[in-house]
DNA sequence: TCCGTCATGTAACCTGTTACATGATTCG
DNA sequence: CGAATCATGTAACAGGTTACATGACGGA
């Protein structure tokens, strides 16, 4: 039901064939969402049969035709629409965080081994992140431009940047916390909580402040 | 493909009934996976027939009978290497997030509200999760007890407490920053860079400083 | 010559959600 | 007396992924 959303959203700011969607999809909008083409082009064809957006043939040269699509009035009041209804937190589903619950079953190293791969791809991701952001703001300041588009794009674009940052953070935080927990691999079976309660309370401190700081607030 | 191995790895550590594990998908485990009982119900038989688990019906009194299930040896083989192959981070869906990038299409009062009702949403689900850890602790603490598996939940546990923390931040800093920015809304079109420069510096500093750190750190 | 980009689509398959169906017990 | 909890399932539908199909152009 979103990615209609989606491809409205964008039509109601530039005209785009359903390559040029997808496109989008990979780039600036890949923060919050993406889709593939064979899922794209079907939806572009019910949106039309809808009457929410209009299609034309343009011949390139050189280059195959393409079908450029945009947004008709119902279509953006469509739009609206959904826009003012409210959403739900997503239910998580994490494969990684899934595989880390369950690592008590395999080796201390492969665990480390796990979670430093994990943070490389991380760090892969955050890089590109960047480099759209960066390619973004440089456009910007460029042209010279300031409206509402632009800041909430970049909102988005922060809020993708900070948790990239923050996974990888947590990566860090997290191998520090399991080097600490050797022995619980080594010696199997269980040791009382108190051994470690130190090393616990180290990895729990700053949560702990976080949500402090959350309470004082409130 | 993840339910199953979510099946199995909650098995490798208590036998189950379908109901208990929907349980522990709505409790602990929510954090990193979720499911519905008209999933995991033919995902179980599934498993059975594969015979990763195996099944044995218990009688009980003033309740249901219910279907007792034990993990395989085949089936904690096919766990372990599961947990062994690398995960690549999920590609995002975010509707809330998809909602902001395209909010310049509705009125600066509605904006708000948005972001102030997500906010709420979050926190109700940190409170959720607050409570959910909390019980954790107490009884760690009381049973007096430290293994792997505690370990690596805990550190799951983390992560989304963080997470949530983290949304709700990022939630104030938006309102803050879309409020400096009401104009853009008032005067429809086009404003310049320039004008706003400040309040788009001053929205931006901490990430960059945290990006800046993740460098410094490489 | 082969690969990547541009461009549009269909078909089969897998995953996930909502609705339906049944029925006992316990708590407010 | 009705709602929630315990307990197990099926069926229909919606959403998403992978594979297949076609074809021109440009660069390595």
């Amino acid at each position: 039901m979103s990615l209609r959303y989606a491809i409205l959203g964008f039509l109601s700011d530039w005209e785009a064939s359903g390559y040029d969607i997808k496109k989008e999809f990979d780039d600036v909008m890949s923060i919050s969402w993406h889709s593939h083409l064979s899922q794209i082009y079907p939806e572009l064809s019910k949106l039309e049969k809808e009457e929410l957006i209009q299609s034309r043939f343009v011949e390139q040269e050189g280059k195959p035709d393409k079908k450029i699509y945009t947004i008709t009035e119902t279509g953006k009041r469509e739009l609206i629409q959904w826009l003012m209804t409210p959403t739900e937190p997503p239910k998580i589903k994490d494969v990684f965080l899934m595989q880390v619950f369950f690592s008590d079953r395999i080796s201390f190293d492969e665990v480390l081994l796990k979670l430093n791969l994990y943070k490389k791809e991380r760090q892969k991701r955050l890089e590109k992140m960047k480099g759209i952001i960066q390619e973004r703001f440089k456009s910007i300041k460029e042209r010279n431009v300031m409206n509402a588009r632009i800041i909430m794009a970049s909102a988005v674009l922060k809020r993708g940047l900070e948790s990239e940052v923050q996974y990888i953070k947590w990566c860090d935080d997290t191998i520090q916390f399991v080097q600490s927990c050797q022995s619980l691999w080594d010696k199997k079976g269980n040791q009382s909580y108190e051994e470690l309660a130190a090393v616990f309370d180290e990895y729990f401190k700053e949560a702990s402040a976080l949500v402090q700081n959350e309470e004082d607030k409130a």
